[in-house]
DNA sequence: ATTTAGTGGGACAAAAAATGGCCAGGGGAG
DNA sequence: CTCCCCTGGCCATTTTTTGTCCCACTAAAT
């Protein structure tokens, strides 16, 4: 496998881009059949005609069938799949890439999905889907997982597969509410994951942009207090990464008032505490939950986050060195790996 | 490696014919470096400008360096040239073919070049390569070599690789002189053969055309009985094939005279015989040699030719049922392949 | 010294292929 | 029924590929 693989990029780079395109159709068919021309088009940002000559090609292959509903894959089809997405992996070098990253980094584990998630929102599910089922492959029976919120967290739950699994699982939100929607809080999520693993799950409802004195007293009252002390000691710390502009948008924040008297710029942010490109902590905001020290002590910490415009997020936060595994996409581990050069 | 050329084959099938593509001008370049980009354009049968893309191609991606002189393959290259050519190989799905018409034809092995000999003369080269190192490969001490004429077989000689070889190999001819040109005649390349085996001959000096009487007398005489002996218990034999109407044409024979009150057409020919399609014999021309029957018996037979138009014939003398060995062209070969279904 | 036969690279028009965009006909869901 | 989205046909346009020159140059042969 490797050795044709070096082959066809050396001699043959056209087919990658030809061979992922086809993939990519294939995958959003697969995802949303029947499917029509036209919607897969504006899904995977070509163009109609483009889009339709592929279809077209695929007809006669036999590797797709077409109804007035759209185009579906044959059984056939179907059955191969799985085995051309392991050897575009290859074929894209997110093999080497992995590998790369995980040793420059110094974390335990890189897993790269194909696509950008920038690009192609396609490729966003597909992150959540390789992280859900991460999740899935990795929980143990009494485990505490302790997630955040953010949208990525979000497509995670969503693509966790549903079903009984481990017994007397447990998950807790890492973090109060940090006035996100509430769709993407980590409460929301908490509770979807746990409902999606079979297992019970904490909330954490604390109001956001509470004064100082007030949180302290939060932390002390008993409901809240367990739940802190049951991520504190979590198996497991699911969290996303975010972009602190993006974050002072969204949140309808002022920038020079947050980060005023900070030394070094932010560039990435993970549950509310703002980290400089070196990976240092240039602020953080107040929210009942464990301080960052305590969750960096856990075992086994995995972040999520993709798109080429999150790779300095993600990487000032691998600076600070917490983190244990990634799951990325290539446009954010490409940018990543060329920052690291 | 099979599971990624399945998938080549079943989701770009376009790479193939472009790879193949690419495989003929490296070969190319390989054999007669530094070549120009007309000569090779000529010899590929190509559009001077699509070779000239090609090459571009080629030398961004530092597989060939260009020089007053032609273009030649970088060292990068020429190492990856051997992997790259079993690759073609299989991504051409020649593996599967031999595979095939050796359970069709119940041979030994059959091995086939990539490419077509009436398309391409290069093609015709690397079958004789590939015959050659066979060659090589397979003597032992003390072997007696049987070979016959014909273009193919003087090819085979042609790539000997020189070299001192096995000890006390004897190379004879194993039928006299039929009235080729002296190049293709089986004295000359029984000749040529030991002279790149580093190994003894013998020859048959018989002028064609004699009255039977007169072979009768000379199949007598020493010489030519010692000879004739030593044929009969060869170790190999190593022999082409011919196409009847070609024969004829190049010998200049009257095809109704020679094949006046034979039932069947002939499709094929081997030293002399005529084979129809069904592999019967119609025809022998008499010379010097063992008969067929005592050939048949030896136990490596190896049958080399390719090229589209000899199918028939390498089919019809395949169903004579003495050959054990094929070495062939895919023109050829999927040819016979669908004259077989 | 000069001719000659080969080289790579530039340039450009013609041919072919890819693309963008629109429309007609049709089946299924609301 | 009506509406929406589907496929497949169609065509003008753009982009790429291809065929065919020419040119300056080099190395070997004369």
């Amino acid at each position: 496998m490797s050795d044709s693989v070096r082959l066809l990029r050396e001699f043959t780079p056209e087919i990658i881009d030809l061979l992922e395109r086809r993939h990519n159709i294939l995958r959003t068919i697969k995802n949303n059949q029947p499917l029509g021309r036209r919607a897969l088009a504006e899904q995977l940002g070509l163009g109609e005609r483009v889009v339709r000559g592929e279809l077209d090609f695929l007809k006669n292959r036999q590797l797709i069938t077409a109804n007035s509903a759209g185009v579906s894959l044959t059984p056939a089809c179907e059955a191969l799949f799985p085995k051309l997405g392991l050897f575009v992996h290859e074929l894209l070098g997110l093999h080497a890439l992995e590998k790369e990253l995980t040793a420059q980094t110094g974390l335990k584990g890189v897993h790269i999905v194909p696509g950008d998630t920038d690009a192609d929102p396609a490729v966003f599910q597909e992150l959540g889907k390789l992280t859900a089922r991460f999740v899935r492959e990795s929980v143990q029976d009494d485990w505490v997982i302790a997630v955040t919120g953010g949208t990525t967290m979000a497509e995670m739950a969503r693509h966790l597969p549903a079903g009984a699994g481990k017994k007397n699982v447990l998950v807790v939100p890492a973090r109060g509410g940090l006035g996100e929607d509430v769709e993407i809080q980590a409460n929301t999520i908490a509770a979807e994951t746990a409902h999606r693993l079979g297992a019970s799950y904490r909330l954490l409802h604390v109001p956001d942009g509470l004064p100082e004195e007030m949180l302290d007293r939060l932390m002390k009252e008993s409901k809240v207090q367990e739940v802190v002390t049951l991520s504190r000691h979590a198996d497991i710390l699911l969290h996303g990464i975010g972009i602190p502009a993006e974050i002072v948008r969204r949140r309808d924040l002022s920038w020079e008032k947050l980060f005023a008297g900070t030394a070094k710029q932010p560039a990435g942010e993970v549950f509310g505490n703002f980290f400089a490109a070196d990976g240092s902590v240039v602020k953080t905001i107040p929210t009942v939950g464990p301080p960052l020290e305590e969750l960096a002590k856990l075992d086994l910490v995995a972040a999520a986050a993709g798109g080429t415009g999150k790779a300095e997020a993600i990487l000032a936060v691998l600076k600070h060195g917490f983190v244990d595994i990634l799951f990325t996409d290539q446009g954010a581990a490409e940018r990543i790996r060329d920052l690291l050069r």
